[in-house]
RNA sequence: GGGUCGGUGUCCGAGUGGCCAAAGGAAGCAGACUGUAAAUCUGUCGGCUCAGCCUACGGGGGUUCGAAUCCCUCCCGGCCCA
């Protein structure tokens, strides 16, 4: 099977530029690349889908570009924004794109082969062009009428109360020089993004056309969406960023297992490289036992191999497999040992658990809660837990006692959130 | 520049002198039911030393016993005019 024909069947595109695509990826070796900007100091899981497809280009032989966005990140995409956003401080924005360059250049391989893929920045040639210039050359090629019938746009001039600046204007024409910088230096014949890019992807092959008199073509990914039709990527407690540090291992395996029966199918086709056969069993085991939650669990495990590694997966899934177990307590002190280390944790003295530690500080401490008010709450409601035995009184103290063997105490709020707490001496 | 309408809690949105920590909706959180799912129902939903107190209705100042509500001023946005 060709790769448009594996991407099609993996729900992989929105829309085609041109149905010759087909036969350009099946056929040819091109190069292709999507643009990424730093507006966060880490990728979320958000983005996984356009690396991985780059990836699966790769994978395909042909040559994946990463573009670090580190000029269009300066004036802000308005695309699928309903309202302008602030501008990045350049010093912060400089700071995310360190970060973001190391994360794009742990998915593709850099190294070996004809086709090893390339990260560029395109503040390298988008901060050399003069404004003159660019108006002369590039924005000569740009009807206003055009770029005010596109989505992004028209969306925003729609809706009065926000309105769009002049700056975020321009930015399609900054993408659109983007790809045809890549068109002349590297001859990128394919630029891919998810489907509010469409905009600014015909644009930039607009661009080409008229300056070059040459073809070039865009795809478009479907937005990953959650069951109830919002954005995804967003949990409980925020974004899933790719980042260890922003989201630990445990909460980002945590967040693929928790995945809705409706769309963990769609979910398997984007971010993991399960064939066919085997989605088809796990499509069946949804339907048929859907309580094993069998594709659940291979979604969770495979993505967070292929972010965090073999070795965080194995650690994350003996916590989460020793954390939801029938009964902690019985569980051999060892395995308690090795499953939790990779959960969240804090420590506390072993001297101020022998004098008594409030529960509602614990939770504070723990960052199960926000605030004190948040942690009674959470207690008069039943929702709080020591060692998985709800605790109900707002004034109970957590001392030695409660440390189990292993010396930690279970904390939990709700049904799935843990804080391990570590007695130290 | 002139006129006019508006800026309310995470978001949307009521409130036009005391009964307002502020209606209603959404999101979030907790509980029940389940499968660490969805839907549904219930509760909760600024902070704290929690039957009380503090901070809040764009910023600052004023009137008043008392202001989100009235006045002045500044900032920001929409619309109309220039």
């Amino acid at each position: 099977m060709g790769l448009f024909e594996e991407m099609r069947s993996r729900g992989l595109i929105a829309q085609v530029t041109d149905v010759g695509i087909a036969e350009l990826l099946n056929e040819s070796s091109i190069t292709a690349y999507i643009g990424f900007d730093p507006t966060a100091d880490s990728l979320h899981v958000g983005h996984l889908v356009q690396i991985f497809n780059l990836k699966r280009l790769q994978q395909h032989g042909h040559r994946p570009i990463a573009v670090a966005g580190g000029a269009t990140g300066l004036i802000g995409d308005p695309s699928g924004k309903s309202e302008e956003r602030n501008l990045l401080d350049p010093d912060v924005l400089s700071r995310n794109l360190v970060k973001i360059e190391a994360q794009l250049s742990r998915f593709l391989d850099f190294e070996n082969g004809p086709n090893r893929a390339l990260l560029v920045n395109n503040g390298d040639w988008l901060g050399k062009i003069s404004l003159v210039d660019f108006l002369r050359d590039i924005g000569k090629h740009f009807s206003v009428n055009q770029m005010v019938a596109k989505e992004s746009v028209k969306s925003r001039i729609a809706t009065r109360e926000h309105g769009i600046s002049y700056t975020e204007f321009s930015y399609m024409l900054l993408q659109s020089y983007d790809y045809l910088h890549l068109f002349d230096h590297y001859e990128c014949v394919l630029q891919l993004g998810a489907s509010d890019q469409w905009g600014n992807i015909t644009a930039g092959i607009e661009l080409i056309r008229r300056m070059r008199q040459k073809a070039a073509y865009g795809l478009t990914t479907p937005l990953v969406l959650k069951a109830d039709g919002t954005k995804f990527g967003k949990s409980e407690s925020g974004t899933v960023w790719i980042d260890p540090e922003k989201t630990s291992p445990y909460q980002f395996y945590q967040f693929f297992l928790r995945a809705e029966d409706e769309v963990v199918g769609s979910y398997l086709r984007a971010f993991t490289w399960i064939d066919e056969d085997e989605l088809a069993e796990l499509d069946l085991a949804v339907a048929n036992e859907p309580s094993k939650r069998r594709a659940q669990n291979a979604l969770a495990a495979a993505v967070t191999e292929l972010v965090h590694g073999p070795e965080a997966t194995r650690k994350v899934r003996l916590a989460a497999q020793a954390l939801f177990s029938e009964d902690i307590l019985g569980l051999d002190p060892e395995v308690i040992e090795i499953a939790i280390a990779d959960a969240p944790m804090i420590s506390v003295s072993a001297g101020s658990l022998a004098q008594g530690v409030g529960l509602v500080e614990l939770f504070c401490g723990a960052g199960l809660t926000k605030s004190r008010s948040e942690a009674r709450k959470v207690i008069e409601q039943g929702g709080a837990y020591l060692n998985n035995a709800r605790v109900s009184d707002v004034e109970a103290e957590v001392t030695s006692d409660d440390v189990l063997a292993g010396g930690v105490v279970l904390l939990r709020r709700g049904k799935k959130d843990y804080v391990v707490v570590r007695a130290t001496r």
